[in-house]
DNA sequence: GTGATTGCAAATCTTTTGCACTAAA
DNA sequence: TTTAGTGCAAAAGATTTGCAATCAC
């Protein structure tokens, strides 16, 4: 075993961002980076904290994720406007939503193209183009 | 002039939408529907039913938004996990949003194309795509 | 130490709901 | 009448915030 890989990930990368590594930002990282991409809202992701025994409230973990997305850790994904979804995958890509079973799924960037996307409007530049690919249970 | 024009009209999108044509619907319904393809957000559109003359409470205006949604009458546009946004243009079409100013704006559907949509999660069908294209003030 | 971070509880904001009252059919 | 719709106030969720206690450096 190469000592403790996820642990020494989560320092890096909060080291990276400039974020002081406290042993709740650490045990949220680890949860959160050492298990691939991964779709939270801050419901879930206390939830599962609570279940790995990390004591940590809920408010902790909303200031979290937004200090992680601020610092280019995470995104938010906007595809509910009931809750806010988290993303660990920052690369370009986009969304298949299920709203029956809040399902949430990547779309590589270079899987799905948006052409003739017009000029945006006077004074404004462009940011950033989502799509969402919503869908239905089939037979529903 | 044509008798009240944008009156009758709000009373024939009831009545086709099989929704009881009471003084509140029919004031939002012409607030909505008089001025072209419209975004409005349920605290805006209360707002201007107030400034109106119109007497109608804040959960009404939840209720009829809903109800008009359901009816087919105007569609939710998901831009913004804070608030959420309603379209009386339901035709197939996208969005600009610009969250500083809270701007929305619609893209015709035949002007944008997304192609090569991947096959959706196994057991679902694609209900629709949307895409947002978000914008910044020019500067900023 | 000391300044950043946390936890908690309270506050805030959007949206929904229960229920007595009112109005359309 | 009879039943749907409305207003209000209260409830419900999600999220944020104030502040004393705690922790990283």
């Amino acid at each position: 075993m190469i000592g403790n890989r996820p642990y020494s990930d989560a320092l890096a990368r909060l080291r990276a961002a400039k974020l002081r590594p406290t042993r709740q930002r650490l045990a949220l990282a680890r949860i959160l980076f050492s298990h691939g991409d991964r779709h939270v809202t801050a419901e879930s992701l206390h939830n599962e904290a609570l279940a790995n025994h990390v004591r940590v409230s809920l408010a902790t973990v909303y200031n979290t994720l937004h200090q992680f997305t601020e610092a280019g850790l995470m995104r938010e994904v906007v595809v509910d406007s009931a809750r806010s979804y988290f993303d660990t995958n920052t690369s370009h890509h986009h969304h298949f939503f299920c709203e029956e079973d809040q399902m949430l799924k990547d779309i590589p960037g270079d899987a799905l193209a948006v052409n003739h996307v017009p000029a945006p409007p006077e004074g404004t530049a462009i940011s950033r183009v989502d799509v969402v690919v919503r869908v239905r249970r089939a037979g529903s």
